[in-house]
DNA sequence: TTGCGATCCCTTTTT
DNA sequence: GGGATCGCAA
């Protein structure tokens, strides 16, 4: 990135420095703009500048909209430009730099009667869907197994994308299978309107349907935003395709010249070889079909590289060039010099990660710090093995993983009291909540409630305050409903946020909610009892989750939050609603927590190694690059190996991957994986080859592997030329359970490997000596350990290492 | 009603 | 390996 930003207005200025084509860029200042950025071509200083140019030209920043795919983008773009504005308040006002999500979410609340919705309503994430779909399917006495909640949601999920709701998905819908998920569709969508709910597509689709239905929204928001920008055009979706041109608007007649139409003022910023999320509904056609929807568009090429050494650019040229479906566009390096790529074959996982590790350690030796390096993976999976060695060797490192926080057991509990607490419609956290801790609030007690919210159509929680009209219900069940009851009316008081329990601060609420809820008892309790480090972790995280609250609040605008005035922004003063203060923060904070992104945690000021996904590593750049498991099916991916499309599209990705690299890359791939606790055998990825020759120091590492003889045989037997085939690591403590014609022998092996009276070693239990094996399908050896006694394990988990013979399965150290 | 243990099933990427 | 779910015992 670049830090010699002019930090002054001066036209002139905020042009120094640039290319002409970037000068270009910069300049323009009506009409559509399609720049086609190539990687390190300096596409953010590129909107920067225009931003700030065009509020230099006179453009009132409060009708610039910038939209970005990520708190994170966004977070940045806002902070340079504030930083080149000299944040001064007169240049910088009411400018809009947010992402597709949180700016449909805005408008939701803000025209939530006329969307259909409540402006309460909640967000749910993956895991919310993924339950309400299970009631769903469950309900509609749907067999799960023949439509998995998953591959049902993601089938919604692409009709959503492409603004095709229930009912026009069931007129297109033909066979067996579309008819059915068709029936679900649509009991889905009733079911999250009754939670006054949404999902993710439901941001998007609900804002582009709002858009162009309504011509009073549309011609508001029109009128408050008539400078559009959009980064990472490629990989907009129909439905952001749609909120855009609806924003952007048809044009205006140019004044005093009838019948001349200036074309609108969006501008968008992509490169066709970064797409990369086709599978969620991006389509590519949007940039190369953005000549054909604006006629009078400027086109602008951005080529030069000034972020990789030639090599790195080389090999990522040499790879792209292997899609078929591209328009070729050149690479420029602006760098000259540079060391070739290092391409390493390892022998497994755990020598790719100790390589990979090495790697960065040599580069830290020669002055790297460790904020300018990453590892990348093609799947979440991979980081545990690469945690490992670093943790090993003591070298600070991150996971990109934004949202990890926000999937904890108990965070998720606590959120989903603030849920209720916020939208008490909302079922999904209700059935989470009502009874965590347990207040014997049963199985049967639910399904009683439900029953009659059901038959009177009212929510759960409306049955649950006059559970004593419920018929059936025993007296301790009424008791303790009505207790429950009465906790969340204290929490809300009783829905009118005011009273003397309830203070103005969000972190107080929260802290009332873990405490009162008994959250805090519960996993208080738990951790003494189990005396286990995770438990007392989960006090920690809620104490963190308090934290969270306090710094959201103090950060809290509610002045530029149009769910605490709706209409504060857009409509005329004297239209606001009330909402009470307190709820509209918490509205907003759970927003805030429904789209963290995993690439918001990244955040090089912790001088640490970032580990994250190709995916989560777009938009980024690091001295140095460690990329691992270019392999087979898992680079490109397995899922990916049966279209031609989704190879590119893999392909692409790993071109995303080279070209972070600012100087140093290393690749590798690991001859045997570990996957699901089988050590499987791979094969290297087809893109290893496909980076050429000329630029890349290949070795390989794995030498002739000591269990290359009984590969060998397991290929001869039965396997033929299976592109990946499964075989048994000896001693890796495992033996494959019934998949290949072997197993049953190598069960009978695994009891011989552990005679009575040998000595072993566990992970955890350390030294000790075998005292019998039990055999069967599940073969089991009775350990004496010295430090803990007597324990029986399984055998194929385990992992025991026999200590006392010459055992060729021990690691050689390298 | 609850809690534990066996068993089954899965495995991409993310706002 | 690991998470979710189901069934069974207290």
């Amino acid at each position: 990135m670049d830090t010699e930003d002019p930090r002054i207005d001066d036209a002139n200025a905020l042009l120094e420095g640039l290319t002409p084509s970037q000068r270009k860029a910069v300049e323009h200042l009506d009409g559509p703009l399609l720049v086609l950025a190539a990687a390190g071509s300096g596409k953010t200083r590129v909107i920067t500048r225009r931003i700030a140019y065009l509020v230099s030209q006179g453009v009132p920043p409060w009708n610039i909209l910038a939209l970005t795919f990520t708190n994170k983008a966004a977070g940045e773009m806002r902070e340079r430009i504030h930083l080149i504005l000299e944040n001064d308040e007169r240049k910088t006002r009411g400018l809009t730099t947010t992402t597709f999500h949180a700016l449909c979410a805005r408008l939701l609340r803000r025209y939530a009667d006329r969307a259909g919705l409540k402006p309460d309503y909640t967000i749910y994430d993956a895991s919310d869907q993924a339950s309400l779909m299970k009631r769903t399917i469950s309900e509609l006495n749907i067999s799960s197994s023949n439509f998995p909640p998953r591959s049902v949601l993601s089938t919604i999920s692409t009709a959503k994308n492409d603004l095709l709701d229930a009912a026009e998905y069931a007129r297109s819908a033909g066979d067996f299978y579309t008819t059915r998920v068709a029936k679900i569709y649509e009991e889905y969508e009733q079911k999250l309107r009754a939670a006054n709910a949404v999902d993710f597509d439901d941001l998007l689709v609900l804002t582009a349907k709002l858009l162009r239905d309504d011509a009073q929204v549309r011609a508001q928001v029109q009128s408050r935003w008539s400078y559009l920008l959009i980064d990472e055009y490629q990989d907009t979706n129909h439905a952001q395709f749609m909120i855009a041109s609806l924003i952007a608007g048809e044009g205006r007649e140019l004044p005093g010249m009838p019948g001349e139409i200036l074309e609108p003022n969006v501008c968008v910023v992509g490169d066709p070889d970064q797409s990369i999320y086709a599978w969620r509904g991006a389509d590519i056609s949007n940039i190369l079909e953005f000549e054909e929807r604006y006629p009078g568009a400027a086109v602008i090429t951005l080529g030069e590289n000034f972020r990789s050494t030639a090599p790195i650019l080389s090999i990522a040229d040499t790879l792209i060039r292997n899609n078929k479906k591209r328009k070729h566009k050149d690479l420029i390096a602006h760098r000259e010099g540079g060391e070739n790529v290092v391409v390493e074959i390892c022998r497994d996982e755990h020598h790719e990660a100790t390589l990979a590790v090495d790697f960065l350690e040599k580069k830290s030796q020669e002055g790297l710090h460790w904020r300018d390096m990453a590892i990348f993976y093609r799947t979440n999976a991979l980081s545990r093995v690469t945690e490992d060695a670093l943790r090993q060797r003591g070298i600070p490192y991150v996971i990109a993983r934004g949202t990890a926080f926000y999937e904890r057991e108990e965070i998720k509990n606590a959120i989903g009291y603030l849920r209720v607490v916020a939208n008490q419609a909302d079922g999904v956290s209700l059935g989470r909540i009502v009874n965590t801790p347990t207040r014997a609030i049963g199985k049967t007690t639910l399904n009683r409630l439900s029953e009659f919210a059901t038959y009177e159509n009212v929510c759960l929680f409306d049955v649950m305050r006059r559970c004593i009209e419920v018929p059936g219900l025993q007296a301790r069940a009424t008791t303790a409903v009505g207790r429950f009851v009465e906790l969340i009316d204290d929490l809300t008081g009783s829905g009118s946020f005011m009273g003397s329990k309830i203070t103005e601060s969000l972190a107080d609420l929260v802290e009332r909610v873990v405490r009162e809820s008994g959250l805090e008892k519960m996993y208080t309790d738990q951790a003494r009892t189990t005396k286990s480090e995770s438990d007392e972790q989960r006090i920690d995280n809620l104490n963190e989750l308090v934290s969270s609250a306090a710094d959201f609040e103090e950060n809290y605008q509610p002045e530029s939050d149009p769910a605490a005035f709706p209409g504060a922004d857009v409509l005329e003063r004297g239209e606001r609603a009330e909402v009470p203060p307190l709820l509209a923060m918490l509205r907003a904070y759970l927003e805030s927590i429904a789209l963290v992104a995993d690439s918001d945690k990244i955040d090089p000021a912790q001088g640490a190694v970032t580990l994250m996904t190709l995916h989560a590593s777009k938009g980024l750049e690091f001295g140095a690059v460690a990329m691992v498991g270019l392999e087979e099916g898992l680079l490109p991916h397995s899922r990916a190996l049966s279209s031609e499309d989704d190879l590119e599209e893999e392909r692409r990705l790993c071109f995303v991957g080279i070209t972070r690299a600012m100087s140093h890359l290393r690749i590798s791939c690991a001859r045997h994986r570990a996957v699901r606790g089988f050590a499987e055998r791979t094969m290297p990825s087809r893109f290893l080859e496909e980076l050429g020759r000329e630029h890349v120091t290949m070795t390989d590492l794995a030498g002739s592997t000591w269990d290359e003889g009984l590969d060998q045989r397991i290929e001869d037997a039965d396997l033929g030329d299976a592109p990946i085939v499964r075989s048994r690591m000896p001693g890796a403590g495992s033996s494959g359970s019934g998949s290949s014609g072997a197993s049953s022998g190598a069960r009978a092996g695994i009891q011989r490997e552990y005679p009575p009276g040998c000595t072993v070693r566990h992970p955890q239990f350390g030294i000790g000596t075998v005292i019998a094996v039990m055999g069967g399908s599940m073969a089991r050896a009775k350990v004496k350990f010295r430090q803990v006694g007597e324990k029986t394990l399984i055998l194929e988990h385990a992992r025991l290492r026999r200590l006392d013979h010459a055992d060729s399965t021990e690691d050689p150290p390298f």
